[in-house]
DNA sequence: GCTTTTCTCTGACTTAAGTCAAGGATTAAA
DNA sequence: TTTAATCCTTGACTTAAGTCAGAGAAAAGC
């Protein structure tokens, strides 16, 4: 199913990878790369598959994941639209995907071949500025990410997780926020670093402290302070 | 105390970070940067402080960390010679330093003044994408690292320090690989995202089970099988 | 609509690792 | 070289969170 270029060179100045960039180059990335679409569950690659270049999430979510040699999975990364993923492997030396990507539900995303698109930071390095910029973004995210596993308890990471969903759809500023998530609790246990059980009985107790009320996979929150006291 | 130019580039020709420009880079950055020194245990910046610049380790290591909401420290990262720190709020937009640094022995480092550097980027772009590819490295490096400390267990992680660290001293080869810590072990600990009590059960349990050798800061690696098994 | 599968919750139990407290050991200072 | 300070170890105890198992709820497939 292909869209009309049109759709792609004005949804592509959205992507914040490419926020500044100007027509002419919006142009060249609009010719090189290619709409892909994915079901519900559809692998997009897998670890240590041959590296052909990086995504864009046009609609849907994606999740980037490792298993670890105890079978364990870990969650690197959520994607949803307008987000990058699989962009840093573009630098590294190694060929190979360094994890697995999976659509969370059906997915429209835009692929960038990894050829075509080091040829054209050769010829406008100006995009390599723009980039270090988003690198630099992550890994202040990854790190505050790992600060908070490392020194925060569950509730704390749960209650962080909601605020900033919360933040990110605006419902903060509402007398009651809410959230709907966009993938399995098991999901949300991983990305926070623990397991559905143990999610399960901290959103109870959250529940039972009337801090959230959890209907299926809507979650509003109640009294919005004591979140924050949590969160911090 | 001022050391020669001379000193000072080829030194750049060993940092990672610069390993890949021509003479007349290396002249340039050897011109907007300057030497300064440490005493162990003093500050090289605390968190907050506006944003100058960024550093190189030539001799001596440092730490890069910050205090949680409980008064609990994390170590965002451990750096030795020919390795820079706070590069990455040069691409950021917020002006301060987001972490405190302090020498952890006497250090000499290479200080890189944000302007200057910013200027040469601008001028060299090339420049950026060497940077891209160290920042690569270092978003991979801690995505491991987070995998780690959320899927393993503190002897798993013990393990795999010991390992890397005897494989970036060379000595995983021979038939006593061994190591010296550069650091105290509380400093260890919370690197490995622990607490002293606990790392130092941990070194109990492996010398007890024969697989290492502690004699006060040095360690001997006695049983490099099991080490690696336990490192999996 | 019904059935099967997957997801989620709950209870009982285990365990790794944290807390608190105190005594040694090393290192630095006087 | 003695004292002081810091670092490290150990024991006893607590606790957060993981494991295992089973049952209920929701979603997907027929």
């Amino acid at each position: 199913m292909k869209l009309q270029g049109n759709f792609k060179k004005e949804t592509l100045l959205n992507v914040h990878l490419f926020s500044e960039m100007d027509n002419s180059h919006l142009s060249e990335i609009s010719k090189i790369s290619r709409i892909e679409q994915f079901k519900k569950n559809q692998h997009i690659f897998l670890e240590n598959d041959p590296y052909r270049g990086f995504y864009i999430v046009l609609k849907g979510s994606i999740k980037v994941y490792r298993i670890s040699s105890e079978a364990k999975e870990y969650i690197l990364h959520l994607r949803k639209p307008l987000q990058s993923f699989a962009d840093v492997p573009l630098f590294e030396v190694g060929g190979n995907y360094p994890a697995n990507a999976i659509a969370l539900e059906d997915c429209v995303l835009l692929f960038i071949p990894k050829e075509e698109f080091t040829e054209l930071i050769r010829r406008n390095p100006s995009i390599a500025l723009r980039m270090l910029a988003g690198f630099a973004r992550r890994m202040r995210d990854m790190a505050n990410k790992m600060e908070e596993i490392t020194t925060k308890e569950v509730s704390s990471r749960l209650a962080r997780y909601i605020l900033s969903e919360t933040e990110k759809n605006g419902s903060v500023k509402l007398k009651e926020p809410f959230l709907r998530l966009t993938m399995s609790k098991a999901n949300v246990a991983t990305y926070l670093g623990t397991i559905t059980e143990t999610l399960s009985r901290t959103f109870k107790k959250l529940h039972d402290d009337n801090i959230i009320v959890v209907a299926g996979k809507k979650i509003f929150v109640k009294d919005l302070k004591k979140l924050k006291q949590l969160a911090r």
